[in-house]
This record gives C-alpha cells, structure tokens and sequence, in this order.
DNA sequence: TTCTACATTTTTGAATGCAAAATTCTCGAT
DNA sequence: ATCGAGAATTTTGCATTCAAAAATGTAGAA
C-alpha cells in the first residue's frame, strides 16, 4: 500500500467519524486493519496531523483533532476567502462545458430539494462548490480548500437544517449558478461569502462545535 | 530533538536554498547533521512533501520541490487571496497597538528604502504583511499563510527591483497603512491585491520560476 | 569505440527490536 | 471503602535491520 493510499484511508476514518474527535488512535488496531507496520502508520499520522485532522500529543500518541467554536469560526471564515477567490477566478476561466456540469448538478440538487432528500441534497451542493474551486483552475488553491473543507465536512454537510434556511440555501445557489452563467465574478464571490457565512450561523448555532462529549457520529466499529 | 523541530530545521534549510530546488534530499548526510536516525527524519520529510517544499518520488528519493511559473502564479494568486482576506479581518480586530506596532514597521521600512538597503527594506516589508495577518486573529488562516509564502519565500523577498518598480511599492505600502489606519477594510483588501499582483509580475518577469538550473541561491553547505 | 546485457552496489521503504515514558494495576494504610 | 505509593504493563519514539527496487559499474558483442 503507498503512502499517500495510508494517508487517503485513515484520512477517511476520521472524516466518517468512526474515530470520533477527541478520541485517542489505537496505532496497534489501524496498524492490522490497513495490514501495515507502525513506522508507515506513523508517518501518515504525522502528516495528517500537519493538516490539522490529527492532534499529536508528545509521548502520549494521538488523537482524532476536536474542533472548538473558535476552530469551526475560523475554518468556515478561510473557506469563505478561498470560495470567494474561487470564484472570482473561476469567472474568468471556466469553459461553457464546466459551466453546464456546474448547471447539472445544480439541476440535481434542486430536484433532491423538492423530493426533501437532505443527503443527496448535499451531495449536488459538495459537486457544485467543488466544481467551482475545480474551474478557478488552481491546484494550490484547490488543495487547500480540500483540506479546509475536510476539516468543517461533517459540520457542513450533516447539519439539519429547518424547511426556511433550506428554502434560503437553494435560493442562493440559484443566485451562485446565475452569476456563475454571466460570469460575473465579483458578484458571484459575494454571493458565495454570504451563502457560506449563513451556514456557519447554522452550524454555530446548531452547537456542532465538537467538545467532548459531541460525538454526533458515534465510533462505528 | 522533537519532530517539529526536525521539521522547522530541514524546512529552513530548504528555505535557505542549502538544498537547492530540484536537488536530491541526501537521507544520509541529514541525519548525521541533526544526529536522528532515518525514521524520524522520514517523517519529517512526509509532513514537507504534505506542504509542498518536498516532492516525493516512489522508490526513487525525495527532491527539493521546483516551482514552475504556473506554481508560481498559482502559489501568488492564492496568496492575494489570504492577504485580502487577512486585510479585511485587520480592520475589523485590529487594535490601535498593533496599528501603531504596523506603523512602525512601516516607518522602519522607509527608511531603509531611504537608505536603498533592499535586505533590510525586505525585511521591514514582511514585517509589515506578517503583522496584517496576525491582526486578523484567525490562526487557521495565518497558519495557511505561512505555508503559502514559505513556498514562494525567496522569489518574493529576493528578487531585485528597479528604482521605479522600488519607489511604486514604497507607495502602495503607504496607502495600505493609510487604509489600515482607517480600518478600511475593503480598500485594504484592494490595495494588498494590486500590490501583490504587481510583485507576482515581477518575479515571473524576473523569471524566477526554479526551473532547472535556476539555482539563484547556490548551495551554501 | 559504443551499445547492451548482466552482476554489483546503493538506496529506498517497511518490519522489528529496544529503551524511555506514561498508563494501569495492586496492595497496604487510613 | 477510599486513597495513594509503588510495581507491572502498555505505549510511545527511535534505532536498527531486512527485503525489494533502483542506480551503477563491468564486460562482451557489434
């Protein structure tokens, strides 16, 4: 197995939440688990935890990183600057291709909305955020939001949301696809920015923050 | 001596061009300098490669990663985007000390402007950038910052500049403490994105991209 | 002389072993 | 029964070791 597959794998785990935040990480289970030894195992601990997913505690192994109120306020801040740039960016540089993948996905999710399937809802909602970070062209850009978004995925994109703010969300991603068509960049990043700034309110609100004992997606093992 | 020091003193020395981008990382001769074994300095070199500054290739060693001109631009172009973002957020939390330490930062680069001593000029300069984004009070996004410009260190805070290309950013430095200073977060925001995108133009005019053998800062060992 | 096939050496990537640190367990005193 | 000191166990972090892969060197053929 290759580095960068170890580093995918336990990078999933954490992400499901099968090890939840806050939670030490058994070295000993993953290691016959992913069949490695520990030095590989190490080695993608450490990076992960240079992404912030894991927190390495010295001589006291590691634990799965647990996001406080302030850490989802920053995140979600980051990611409105990254989203916005995006944005921008993506106006100036998106193919009309690009331009009707972003329209599909768009379609679905509205469709999904009106069946009031959330978990699909949000799947066309990730397709359409990532496919504008995909068209602003931008690999540095792309890789850090990637790894943002990682860390606030569970808050975003499992949060409940009441029949109003869902109504408001969709209404502002038919704004975002319109500004997207007329590639209209500076509109499209604000647009952006006040969408994102709304779904930190939710999800601020919602107490997601993940103190102790929020194990909102308990160990499934 | 703990992993992240082992980090921060083979990232300095990448930093410092020591190993020059594109050169072989030797394993061998780097752990008889820090006195670690190859374990520990494995890691270090995995957490590197997460960051960008080291490129790993299967079964074949790690290289001192190069920037092309497209990573150039890219790396730029994101960082326009966190300054900005960082720009808007100063101006929100910034307090009146920080503005004055800013400010002093400020004046001391002037001065060696005045002097025409460009290290020091440089040196006053992050200063000044580094203070904006402390400012903003979101350590997601200076910790985003930090790896960014790490990346793009050398081309940014070496490069050499004409008079006239010298005396504009001496004036665009003005009107981002002026803009400060008024806590105007939206101009600031403009002007630190022109301001890096004129640096972003020449560096790629000075064609700084570290292709090949565009080792500007030579081995030193 | 130059090119290619093969053997040798070096280097890489991962498993194991070992000392130090932390955690857990035990047992006696209060 | 509860608490705390000390022993036993576990876990961590790193050095070492080992197999596989790549790089290098050598010799023979064209």
């Amino acid at each position: 197995m290759l580095h960068e597959e170890v580093v995918g794998r336990i990078r999933a785990i954490l992400l499901d939440g099968e090890i939840p935040p806050g939670a030490r990480i058994p070295e000993r289970e993953l290691c016959e688990r992913l069949q490695i030894s520990r030095t590989p195992l190490r080695e993608a601990l450490k990076v992960l935890a240079a992404e912030g997913l894991v927190q390495l505690l010295p001589h006291r192994g590691s634990r799965a990183a647990k996001l406080t109120d302030k850490d989802m306020r920053d995140l979600f801040e980051v990611c409105q600057g990254l989203e916005a740039l995006a944005g921008e960016l993506a106006c100036e540089r998106i193919t009309d291709a690009e331009i009707d993948e972003v329209a599909a996905a768009h379609a679905d999710m509205v469709r999904h909305y009106r069946e009031g399937d959330l978990i699909q809802y949000y799947r066309g909602n990730r397709a359409i955020h990532e496919g504008i970070v995909t068209a602003a062209g931008n690999p540095v850009l792309a890789g850090l939001y990637t790894s943002v978004t990682a860390r606030i995925r569970r808050a975003r994109y499992v949060t409940p949301m009441t029949p109003e703010r869902w109504a408001v969300a969709v209404r502002e991603h038919d704004a975002i696809l319109n500004a997207l068509q007329r590639r209209d960049g500076v509109g499209l990043a604000h647009i952006l920015r006040a969408h994102l700034r709304h779904k930190r309110e939710e999800v601020l609100q919602a107490g997601f923050a993940e103190t102790e004992a929020n194990d909102l997606v308990p160990r499934i093992a």
